[in-house]
RNA sequence: CGCGGGGUAGAGCAGUCCGGUAGCUCGUUGGGCUCAUAACCCAGAGGUCGGUGGUUCGAAUCCGCCCCCCGCAACCA
């Protein structure tokens, strides 16, 4: 018998999402994988507390809710309401889905933030910078569009605004104490350094925690007119979703927890017994982007309200597509409906689990999830359970026993099968699912092997070796109920299939380390399903074109796409007539110290030499730069980039998507530097 | 010297902390098998482990320098 958990607390949550739209594939990812750890835990014997939730409040929410013509309330309705139902259609077992607009959490932000402000780690400041009235927005001095506002290029002014301010260096020491102490506590490791390196050494700088500038959030209730800023409010869903009551009292209307799944909050005894047993929770799993506010913001947050912190922080990698991350602007953007319209919904968590490597982005494509369903799902594993099934009916009209008719050959399956389990959960408690399920795959794999080993249609022509048959059949079929218990975390349909199609019941976590617990005598279905049919590319994108109506190949077609032309204002002659264009010739060429795209030209027009900066170093190569001629736009008012003095613009065609650009040169390489072109 | 990740077979990756026969999946070539979803199994070919110098009996792995790619930041007059 393995050893389980027996009830230990294991509180996991994931990042809470933001309504501003819907979920990608992307984001889909990190809930399928909280749920593959949540299920492994509890069939290791936790008690788990598994919580996701939304993030709804903020200035982007406001906005895009009146772009629509709805109130904000209204708006996070409808994608939250979206969120859960990808979530839910993922199949994830999470236990509580906070908002950060439930009311007992709103109430226990405004009790937190006063009492962070009574014990003076928030204190009342100015927030500066350049403020934009008629768009009521602050801006820093980078974001300024010739000095104006980017939004409506309308002048803006130096302004401040009051602000509340927490005070994070007052923590920080022993931040980096715990921080040294507990090295589990940033995943990956690499992590670490980066924090203390970039954040936490240098020194920290005092964090923002309230804004006027904008109404959709939770108010600050001693000062009107102040909403608590997003990250504070975000980061504590971890402790209000899990009955934190600020005040320690129990009768409070604010103190919340539900065992149900979509529960409202109540005030209760029981809140402040699960939050004493669930908190700190034992794993924030988030993506490697906000690494930071979880394990410095947050922590401190924390040390400010005399809380422990968190166990673990695991910053996950990204799964991006093949052609680069995904953006709408790419058009490569995947939605998990989609894919399960497709594919169905194992085959996705299968996906989304299995090509998400430890540390670097998984890459995503339409090829790759084709490949993985015909080789690994459809062939490997369908296939195994099918003829495993068909062969015991055939032989045995679906009855399997064992009268213990092994051979030696019998062994090494059984070993394979044993280490495989306990190899699946010592990845799992390092959080390497691909790897637990690479480990499961091998099960299925050796048992393919072994049909051929054995060849039970060779015994099945021998009457003397019935008896042989029937144990190599037995052990498939328990080969395959292990394998499929496993599996369980991951694809809990497909692990249920094929459990009920061997009409046997999931193994216990305890029972694992056994072979040969299937029941002698027992008898599998007469009609096995195909579990996951073999699909073509073709078939795939004629299935896509009509579910998403996505052409999947449309790559190769693209550069026949003719650009379309949105055109600019009409000019008079005379507007046109003022700008000077001149051919320039590239006397001199370097790269721009610290900058990714910059390249310096000084550039010969005539009898002046300017200097110019141009974007372009993707490109060209400085010294393929020197001689050649250019067009110049020489009227230009000159502007600091970088650090440095640009005088002007060298003209060059962009194609539609930024990812190509050709300088424009004279047509005759003798026209001589200086000559304007009009 | 802004921060970080990476360069290992045709493709995608593991191995690097802690030096000891270079490994996995897919593809490819040849073979086997016919229970099964044309699935499964076996074997072979294919690598100066980005380059270079060093430490060592021995380096993909440790140290120095260099080259290239990708994110982020800045920024594209």
């Amino acid at each position: 018998m393995r050893k389980t958990a027996e009830g230990k607390p294991y509180y996991l949550t994931t990042a809470i999402a933001y309504t501003s739209g819907k979920p990608h594939i992307g984001n889909t990812y990190e809930i399928v994988l909280a749920d593959a750890i949540c299920r492994y835990r509890r069939e290791q014997g936790y008690d788990v507390r598994f919580m996701t939730g939304t993030d709804e409040h903020g200035q982007k929410i406001e906005e895009k809710a009146a772009e629509k013509g709805l109130s904000p309330k209204e708006f996070v309705d409808e994608v939250a309401g979206e969120i859960r139902r990808i979530w839910d259609l993922m199949n994830t077992s999470y236990d509580k889905f906070i908002r950060t607009t439930d009311p007992y959490h709103e109430k226990q932000i405004q009790k937190m933030f006063k009492k962070m402000y009574d014990k003076g780690d928030i204190y009342k400041g100015y927030y500066e910078g350049w403020y934009c009235t008629p768009c009521e927005s602050f801006w820093t001095e980078s974001q300024l569009v010739d000095g104006k506002c980017p939004d409506c290029g309308r002048p803006v002014k130096k302004a401040r605004e009051e602000a509340y301010f927490f005070k994070m260096s007052k923590y920080a020491d022993r931040l980096i104490q715990y921080i040294n102490d507990h090295p589990e506590f940033i995943q990956p490791v690499s992590r670490k350094n980066e924090m203390m390196n970039n954040f936490l050494l240098p020194g920290l700088q005092d964090l923002c925690v309230s804004r006027t500038s904008f109404k959709w959030g939770i108010p600050v209730d001693f000062d009107p007119g102040h909403v608590v800023y997003v990250w504070l409010d975000a980061l504590s869903n971890y402790i209000t979703g899990c009955g934190y009551n600020c005040d320690g009292d129990t009768d409070d209307e604010g103190a919340a927890y539900v065992n149900g799944k979509y529960g409202s909050g109540e005030p209760s005894e029981e809140g402040k017994k699960n939050f004493d047993k669930f908190w700190p929770a034992d794993l924030h799993l988030i993506g490697k982007d906000i690494i930071r506010f979880h394990t410095i913001y947050w922590p401190i947050f924390l040390m400010s309200l005399d809380l422990p912190l968190p166990k673990q922080v695991f910053g996950h990698p990204w799964l991006i597509m093949s052609d680069g991350k995904m953006s709408k602007s790419k058009g490569n953007v995947l939605y998990a409906d989609t894919l399960v319209d497709v594919f169905g919904v194992d085959a996705v968590r299968y996906f989304v689990l299995h090509e998400m490597p430890f540390e670097n982005d998984g890459v995503i494509s339409w090829e790759l999830m084709c490949e993985r369903f015909n080789g690994d799902l459809a062939n490997i594993l369908g296939n195994l359970v099918s003829r495993t099934i068909s062969m015991t009916n055939k032989y045995f009209g679906g009855v399997v026993e064992n009268n213990d008719a092994s051979e030696e050959i019998d062994q090494d399956l059984i070993d394979t099968i044993l280490e495989a389990v306990e190899a699946v959960d010592s990845k799992m408690n390092e959080l390497r699912v691909a790897d637990a399920i690479t480990e499961i795959f091998n099960i299925f794999r050796r048992c393919n092997k072994y049909i051929d080993e054995t060849m039970p249609w060779v015994l099945a022509k021998d009457e003397a070796k019935k008896e042989r048959l029937k144990t190599v059949l037995y052990n498939l079929t328990e080969g395959i109920t292990i394998g499929a218990s496993l599996l369980h975390s991951f694809m809990p349909e497909t692990a249920e299939e094929i459990l009920r199609e061997l009409a046997v019941d999931k193994r216990e976590y305890a029972e694992m380390d056994t072979f040969g617990l299937y029941p002698n005598g027992n008898k599998v279905t007469s009609e096995p399903k195909i579990l996951f049919a073999r699909m073509d590319m073709d078939t795939l994108a004629a299935k896509v074109r009509e579910i998403a109506g996505i052409d999947i190949f449309a790559k190769e077609q693209e550069p026949e796409k003719e650009t379309k032309i949105e055109h600019k204002p009409e000019v008079s002659y005379d507007d046109f007539a003022k700008l000077e264009f001149r051919v320039g010739e590239v006397i001199a060429c370097e790269e721009v110290p610290n900058s990714g795209k910059l390249l310096k030209e000084t550039i010969k027009i005539g009898s002046e030499t300017r200097t110019i900066l141009s974007g372009i170093k993707k490109w060209y190569k400085p010294e393929d730069m020197v001689g050649k001629k250019v067009m110049v736009v020489c009227n230009l008012k000159p502007r600091k980039i970088a650090g440095e003095m640009s005088e002007g613009m060298i003209i060059a065609a962009e194609d539609e998507k930024g990812e190509l650009i050709s300088l424009m040169t004279p047509d005759n390489e003798k026209m001589p530097s200086g000559s304007e072109i009009c």
